[in-house]
DNA sequence: GTTGAGCGTT
């Protein structure tokens, strides 16, 4: 399992938005935006849990692509909690 | 009702 790192994303993005846009690449186990804290707004990034075969296909599938009207940034995240076993 | 570089939460 690997996590995508995905940035540049419009306000209103969401994270069906994200599991919608990376399932079509390949399957997508888990998906979050990340909003404000304090006002629950989005702070326009999110991540997406993918498995690790899939993952850079989508982030060459996806990265520098155009989701919900803007170019979005697909990447490996740097996890919080180590994946990497 | 706004904003725009970045790496989240139990």
């Amino acid at each position: 399992m690997a996590t995508l790192y995905v940035g540049n994303l419009p306000w209103a993005t969401k994270a069906e938005d994200l599991q919608d846009a990376f399932g079509q690449y390949g399957e997508v186990l888990s998906s979050r935006v990340i909003t404000d804290r304090e006002t629950g707004r989005s702070r326009g990034f999110g991540f997406v849990e993918v498995n690790d075969q899939d993952a850079e296909k989508m982030v060459a599938a996806l990265n520098g692509t155009e989701l919900g009207g803007r170019v979005i940034t697909v990447n490996e995240a740097k996890s919080r909690e180590a994946e990497r076993a």
